[in-house]
DNA sequence: TCTGGGGTCCTAGGACCC
DNA sequence: TCTGGGGTCCTAGGACCC
């Protein structure tokens, strides 16, 4: 058995609770560059303000449906989900954090009843963190993805497709009275199924096969033929036999990514080799936090595809490193002869990436003949932990390569963040203050 | 009438997840 | 005017090898 346990709306509920006048008003979270809505109070989603939506698309209704835009304040977001995963990882033996706002706790052994334990869970998040969240359960996780999509749509619509009572907290294996688990599949749509996206959503529809019931019930054979073998294991998945294992031991990541899309578009080398510089700096310093080296290098750049009518453009390359290596000068160094490689006058650049590939364990170092001298290696490593103990005392950005530029306002491809809330629980400075 | 089989590695692109 | 970022997995196709 397993549950996932979410966190409803995550990002707005961070900020409810250290803003609770948001409560009950229509509030969305916008991506980096204030670009579109990433999440939305069920306020928001009752006006119709769909997931990515563009936010000039909401800001007409910013006035008269009284909408509240806020800016994407990740570090609060982050620090609120290692709080709501430590209260869930009470629920069962043990736990994989899935992503900021969920995770899936295995119940294997867990005696007593799961409904009644999951609710209390439930209720120690709201008392002590102040989130709102749903817990689904189910003999398999994709069943258990289904049970909390379930909670969470009985809460927000009660009674439109499901019972009301299966709100908050669903188990699969203990439905209410005059309920059961097929018609709760039935009631589900093809799409809200974990791992069918819009592409095979509409494909099955097309093939009749409509509700979450439907899929359970196709041939696993012709499914795999004619989706592959992931789709095939949602079947079985969905069927009630386990084919996604929990992985409570995160596995090592194979790449590391550092991309943004521009405050405004860059006409000119300058300017783009100051943004690649600056995002291999921050993929180095990801990659020796988790304590692994990258291979390889890779930058790419492109037009903003949204503009149909500009000329558009679009490339990338791959530089591999000599050695295996978490070193922000020569990773720089790889990603700007990357980009020159690439680099076209005459396009409006909207967008730059730096991904570090091929990534290994920084404790295993291929052996090799010294060949050259190398002594600057060595030196390299203890200068890297230096950067990062003064950037980390002092802040972001205090110790840099020089390509990054200078910051300041001559940095005009920096992001826009135009509506952030204070760091409420990661900085002194910003500590919300109680009044008597 | 007729053009092998089996394998690896790399890249690009699609699809999906949150 | 204005459309995110960070990941994973799978597949197809080309180059190359014997």
């Amino acid at each position: 058995m397993y549950a996932l346990v979410d966190g409803n709306n995550f990002y707005v509920s961070c900020e409810r609770v250290f803003r609770p006048s948001l409560n009950g008003r229509p509030v969305v979270v916008l991506s980096n560059n204030d670009g579109c809505a990433i999440a939305r109070s069920n306020e928001a989603k009752a006006l119709g303000i769909r997931m990515g939506t563009p936010f000039h698309e909401i800001r007409a209704r910013l006035a008269d449906a009284g909408v509240v835009a806020l800016s994407a304040n990740f570090t609060l977001y982050g620090d609120m989900s290692s709080r709501l995963m430590a209260i869930a990882a009470g629920l069962g033996p043990v736990q994989e954090v899935y992503s900021i706002d969920e995770c899936f706790v295995g119940l294997a052994g867990v005696r007593g009843d799961l409904h009644e334990r999951a609710a209390r869970l439930r209720q120690r998040v709201a008392q002590w963190i102040g989130i709102p969240c749903g817990i689904g359960i189910g003999p398999t996780k994709t069943l258990a993805k289904l049970a909390n999509h379930v909670a969470k749509d009985a809460e927000r619509r009660p009674g439109a497709s499901y019972p009301g009572a299966l709100a908050q907290v669903c188990d699969l294996s203990r439905l209410p009275a005059g309920c059961t688990p097929d018609q709760v599949l039935a009631a589900t749509a093809v799409g809200d199924v974990w791992g069918v996206g819009p592409r095979t959503g509409s494909q099955l529809e097309g093939d009749g096969i409509r509700s979450a019931l439907d899929l359970a019930r196709a041939d696993a054979g012709s499914v795999r033929r004619r989706f592959g073998v992931v789709v095939e294991r949602t079947v079985r998945e969905l069927q009630g036999v386990p084919c996604i294992g929990l992985e409570d031991v995160p596995p090592p990541k194979k790449e590391v990514a550092c991309t943004r899309a521009f405050g405004e578009p860059v006409r000119t080398l300058g300017p783009l080799q100051e943004a690649v510089s600056d995002y291999a700096a921050r993929a180095a310093f990801k990659l020796r936090l988790q304590r692994t080296r990258a291979a390889q290098v890779l930058v790419f750049i492109h037009t903003n595809p949204f503009r149909r009518s500009e000329k558009q453009y679009a490339r990338s390359a791959t530089v591999p490193l000599r050695r295996p290596s978490d070193d922000t000068a020569g990773i720089t160094q790889a990603a700007l002869r990357a980009l020159l490689s690439i680099w076209q006058p005459g396009y409006r650049i909207h967008k730059a990436g730096v991904i570090l590939l091929d990534l290994q364990d920084a404790g295993v170092e291929q052996g090799e003949l010294a060949l050259e001298e190398d002594a600057g290696r060595v030196a390299g490593s203890g200068l890297m932990a230096a950067l990062d103990r003064l950037n980390d005392r002092y802040g972001r950005g205090t110790v840099q390569v020089a390509s990054a530029g200078l910051g300041g306002d001559a940095r005009s491809w920096t992001m826009k963040q135009q509506w952030r809330t204070p760091q409420y629980t990661t900085r002194w400075e910003d500590l919300p203050v109680a009044r008597a």
